[in-house]
RNA sequence: GUGGAUGUAGCUCAGUUGGUUAGAGCGCCAGGUUGUGGCCCUGGAGGCCGGGGGUUCAAGUCCCCUCAUUCACCCCA
C-alpha cells in the first residue's frame, strides 16, 4: 500500500463493529451524567493557543512538546485541543457561568490531540469524556465527582481501584517542595538522568519515577506538610466516599502532570492496559478560571480515555445486537422492494437485495445479517401472501400481507427472549 | 524524542541452507436442475512479499535506508 494514503500516525479508523461499542459507551456516559445532573457542553476542536499554554501550564509536556499548533491565514495562533478541562474553563468564563446558580455541573465527550509517540492505549487523536463540577469548594464536591467516576466504571463492568492524594495548596506546597528539593540534592548521585532533570523542573514528579523506587520511597511525604485546611479537606473527602462504600487508597507518590491541580488529585488504573494504565484521572483545580481570564472559581473534575475504557471493559460494552429482517425476492418483480419499505414504515430494521442475486444467494446473505426472512413474489404474492422463515430456529410460515409487520415483529420478539 | 520487536491475500499465518509460475485456513464471489440460508463438494477472484537502494547468475529470504505497526522509556486519557 502506498504510504501516501495511510492514515496519519497515531490516528485510527473506527469500523462499524467498534463504532457501535463507542456509541454504546457514549450513551452510558450520558446516562450517568443525567443521573447526577451534569449537562453536556461542547467546545471547539481548536482554541487560541494561550488557552492551553496559560491554562494547562507552559511547563507541562502536553504544551511544551505535544502541541498540534498552527497559525491560520489571519495570523491567529491556534492549537488543537490536547485536553478538555482548560477549554471548558475558558467557556465557563466567556459565557459568565459564574452567574449561574451554583454548583454548575458539566460533562463533555470530545476528540483530543497530542503529538506523542503512539503505543498501546496512547494515540495522537483520541477521545475523552470528562466531568466538571464548578462552584463548590466543599469536600463533598470532590466526593461526588469520585462517586460519578465509580458509577461509570461499575456500569462498564469494572471494579475501580481509586488512588487519591492531595498535593496541597499555596500555603503548604512551597514548604513541601523545598523539603523535597533538599532531599533530592542529598541523593543526587542516586537519581537517574530523567529525575535530575525533573528534580529541578518539577520535583514532585520524581516521586513516581519507575527506576529510582528506593529514592522515591524514602522521600518526605506531603501528608506531613499539609496545612490544617488541606488536611481537613483531604480527610473529609476520604470519609465521604468511604461512607458510600467506595474504597480509595491514598497514594503519596500520585502527583499528576498538569499545572492547574490543587489539593485533591486522583487516578484509576487498570492493569490490563499495560504501561498506559490510567483509565481516568482528575482532581481539584480551583485556580484554573483565573488562568484563562476569569475570577477564581473552585472546581473539581476528571477525564477518562474512551479507547482505554473500551479496552479495559472488554466484552462488557458489547455491540447491541439488532434483530433484522431480510426480504428476499422470489422470481421476477419488485415485491421485496415494496415489502422492505413496509417493514421500515413499522420501524423494523430491514434489508433488501441490491445485488441482483439468486434466491439462494439472498438466503445466504439473510443468514449473515438477519433473524427473519420474508419471501416475497411468485404465486403467493399474487394471492396477497408472503412466506416467512426464522433463520435462528428454522420456523416457517405463510402470512397474508396485511398481517406481515405484526407477524415479523412477533417473531423477532420471540427470538429476543 | 530514545531503545527493542515485527511488516507475505480482506483477516490469521506458512514459506527449508537465497533457486522455477509465492501457499494454507478463514472470509468473499459463483455453481452443485426452475422458489428456501447454515453443513458438505467443486470452481473462481484477490499479493509490485510495506516502500527505496544494495549484494548476487539468482532476493519474500542477506545488508543499508525509509515508512508503518507494536512493546517499553518519557508523559498521560
Amino acid at each position: 500500500m502506498d504510504e501516501k494514503w495511510q492514515r496519519p500516525r497515531g490516528t485510527q479508523d473506527i469500523l462499524p463493529a467498534d463504532a457501535a461499542r463507542v456509541e454504546r459507551l457514549r450513551r452510558l456516559v450520558s446516562s450517568v451524567a443525567a443521573l447526577y445532573g451534569y449537562g453536556a457542553i461542547e467546545t471547539p476542536v481548536f482554541e487560541q493557543t494561550a488557552v492551553f499554554v496559560d491554562g494547562v501550564g507552559d511547563g507541562t509536556d502536553i504544551v511544551q512538546h505535544e502541541r498540534y499548533s498552527f497559525v491560520d491565514s489571519g495570523g491567529v495562533a491556534l492549537t488543537l485541543r490536547p485536553e478538555g478541562t482548560a477549554a471548558v474553563a475558558r467557556a465557563y468564563v466567556e459565557h459568565g457561568l459564574s452567574a449561574w446558580p451554583k454548583p454548575v455541573r458539566l460533562y463533555y465527550w470530545a476528540p483530543m490531540f497530542r503529538r506523542e509517540r503512539p503505543q498501546k492505549g496512547r494515540y495522537r487523536q483520541h477521545q475523552q469524556y470528562g466531568f466538571e463540577l464548578y462552584g463548590s469548594p466543599e469536600p463533598s464536591a470532590d466526593a461526588e465527582v469520585l462517586l460519578v467516576a465509580r458509577r461509570l466504571l461499575e456500569r462498564v463492568g469494572l471494579t475501580p481501584q481509586v488512588l487519591v492524594n492531595s498535593i496541597g495548596c499555596d500555603v503548604c506546597r512551597p514548604g513541601y517542595r523545598a523539603a523535597l528539593v533538599s532531599y533530592f540534592q542529598e541523593r543526587w548521585a542516586d537519581l537517574c538522568e530523567d529525575c535530575r532533570r525533573r528534580a529541578t523542573e518539577n520535583p514532585l514528579r520524581v516521586l513516581d519515577c519507575k527506576q529510582d523506587r528506593d529514592v522515591a520511597r524514602g522521600a518526605p511525604d506531603i501528608a506531613d506538610f499539609w496545612c490544617a485546611a488541606c488536611r481537613a479537606h483531604q480527610d473529609a473527602v476520604m470519609a465521604l466516599v468511604a461512607d458510600q462504600g467506595l474504597a480509595v487508597v491514598r497514594e503519596p507518590s500520585l502527583v499528576r502532570g498538569l499545572d492547574y491541580y490543587y489539593r485533591t488529585v486522583f487516578e484509576v488504573h487498570d492493569p490490563s492496559l499495560g504501561a498506559q494504565s490510567t483509565v481516568l484521572g482528575g482532581g481539584r483545580y480551583d485556580g484554573l478560571t483565573a488562568r484563562v481570564g476569569g475570577a477564581p472559581v473552585p472546581a473539581v473534575g476528571f477525564a477518562g480515555g474512551v479507547e482505554r475504557l473500551l479496552m479495559a471493559a472488554g466484552s462488557a460494552v458489547a455491540e447491541d445486537p439488532v434483530p433484522r429482517a431480510y426480504v428476499a425476492q422470489v422470481g421476477p418483480g419488485r415485491a421485496a422492494w415494496r415489502v422492505g419499505e413496509m417493514l421500515r414504515d413499522a420501524g423494523i430494521p430491514t434489508e433488501v437485495d441490491l445485488m441482483a442475486r439468486s434466491l439462494k444467494a439472498q438466503m445466504k446473505e439473510a443468514g449473515r445479517r438477519a433473524v427473519v426472512v420474508v419471501l416475497a413474489g411468485g404465486q403467493e404474492w399474487e394471492a396477497g401472501r408472503v412466506g416467512l422463515k426464522r433463520l435462528t430456529d428454522g420456523r416457517e410460515a405463510e402470512a397474508p400481507l396485511v398481517d406481515l409487520t405484526e407477524t415479523v415483529r412477533a417473531w423477532l420478539d420471540e427470538h429476543e427472549r
